[in-house]
DNA sequence: GTGAAAGCGCTAACAT
DNA sequence: ATGTTAGCGCTTTCAC
């Protein structure tokens, strides 16, 4: 078929062995026989077959990233620095698409084509940290998280954000608060939720169920939720959602409703996302990092992969307010 | 190491070409058998390598997409779908980043590891599809062409589209119309930067070279163009961008520098990214139906690899006008 | 420093 | 219908 290291050997007048040394600069090697079979594998332009040389050592240079619609900015934002640094790091990225809803067929991630995985879309029941696990496949939880013995994590401390958010919205004088929350079987969600409702909780001020709405971490769900909340009999006057495009929805109904932001009511949201940031859209936020945190998922699953007996870890990264335009003090 | 066809046919009782044969259904393994080889595989949670797969059949089921920046919104809404549609036709996609300046290294392309390759970042320049087609892997352009004897081709009618955009700003009546193009290297800059000045020539109105910016297509290069063009002696009425990006950069500018669109100056786009119809956005552009040239791109990608003898084909597809908040009639 | 040879775990042609 | 055997194209001992 196609040009082998058989043929440069043939060419370069050695062994097919010392081809495969001399190209990978392994020691043992003279530099004139390296040159000589560089050459002829340039003059016959050999490449070679990466599935021979993983079936030989069990290394692939490839790791997946299961990742939901990149349609949602949110897996976007995410996917992009997570790409990026495989990529300065030697890898190819496999994009295993997760619908987030019907069951992930884990079998790509098994099959031995892949050196590793990065998960970002686990939810409270998913399957697949504990089957990668059983089988010894390194593997590192971004952005959600779920407990288990394996597989490093490398999520935003989404408490304290929280918690910064709550602080800002009790500062302005907000004391009707609502919120608009994700998917309750997700770390996010959850931990969003929960440390919000605390912090309110704390000043003396009731996150009321009536005032909560959950679903998907859509655009949808935000607008929706946003008319239901200020469908109520006495709709809040700031609104936390629990993630930036949860934030983004509602605003977007607001315009269309006719409803301003921030003077009517203010909307904060979370993650930080590129979209956040432009002029048109100017949300206030709690930053996550999210590049960071993408980037440090990539070296702590590439540290595994080099040192299998490290200890499991758990990064947490540091959340910050950034204050945009769509908060303003209570009316 | 791990578990392989000979312990699933060890304990199946059976050889392991039986193992292999039965676990893929092909004719020539009585049911009774297959029963006992899935049951025994079930067993020791067998999953086939997919390494040696590839090695024995040539064949991987990855489809390798060069694509830009995700940060890009444009590059995000493109691969989505391109992944969405790999995935429903049993494929994996492999992500090879091109930055779009460096040169893009063609290795992963080459190595075997990948049925063939979707590409959408091709420029005037790059070598990637001649290298390609010489040494047979198939592949297929997407968004950007470029001539070659190779490849089938996915793009949208730029031609086409840009008269549109004329029309509609001649038909409000504006005479003094600038443009922010794009790399004028690139197949969708050229062709629409082309029509457009064709458009507005045949209706005796110039596209002034004082009044053209080019650049890459970022929010930047959409933001500073818009400086440029409004800070110009005699400031346009209306502005065609080459794409959507370039459009949102240059409405952010507006915003910020209290220029308002549309009753000041109109601004007209490309692409129809999910963005644009926001409705912080709204931005008037023209449709070239992402989804549907990602969806075409695959399936002549993989219509080829069912049969290679296939001529080169190229399909156009139509550009529609989508009239949204920032166009309106000349001043 | 280099060559010979034995795998890696499958598929597929060839027997039976 | 099933077993035997020969690859696929590398990496990696083990000799020399």
């Amino acid at each position: 078929m196609s040009v082998t290291s058989f043929d440069v050997a043939r060419l370069a007048g050695v062994s097919q062995a010392t081809v495969s040394r001399a190209l990978r600069d392994m020691r043992g090697t003279s530099e004139a026989t390296r040159r000589r079979v560089r050459e002829a594998a340039r003059q016959l332009g050999y490449v070679p077959r990466q599935t021979a040389r993983s079936l030989a050592t069990s290394r692939t240079r490839r790791i997946g990233v299961v990742i939901g619609e990149l349609g949602n900015p949110f897996y976007a934002a995410l996917l992009d620095p997570l790409i990026a640094r495989l990529h300065e790091r030697g890898y190819l990225a496999v994009v295993v698409h997760d619908d987030d809803v019907s069951e992930l067929d884990c079998e790509p991630l098994l099959d031995g084509s892949l050196d590793g995985a990065v998960l970002a879309t686990v939810r409270a029941g998913s399957a697949a940290p504990e089957e990668l696990g059983r089988r010894g496949v390194p593997f590192v939880l971004v952005n959600r998280e779920q407990a288990g013995k394996w597989g490093d994590v490398s999520v935003a401390d989404n408490r304290a954000g929280a918690t910064l958010a709550a602080e800002l919205l009790l500062g302005l004088g907000h004391r009707r608060i609502g919120m608009i929350g994700g998917p309750p079987d997700t770390s996010t969600a959850r931990a969003r939720t929960e440390a919000f409702r605390d912090a309110l909780a704390a000043a003396g001020v009731a996150l009321s169920p009536g005032l909560v709405v959950h679903g998907a971490f859509d655009l949808a769900t935000g607008s929706d939720g946003f008319d239901r909340l200020m469908g109520a009999p006495r709709p809040p006057t700031a609104i936390f959602c629990a993630n930036d495009v949860l934030a983004i929805g509602a605003l977007h109904r607001a315009r269309s409703s006719g409803v301003d932001v921030p003077s009517q009511v203010s909307v904060v949201g979370f993650d930080d996302i590129p979209l956040a940031s432009l002029a048109q859209i100017g949300l206030t936020t709690v930053s996550a990092d999210l590049r960071t945190m993408a980037v440090t998922a990539v070296d702590l699953l590439l540290e595994r992969l080099a040192d299998p007996a490290l200890g499991q870890r758990r990064v947490l990264h540091a959340a910050t307010l950034v204050r945009r335009a769509t908060h303003a003090a209570a009316p």
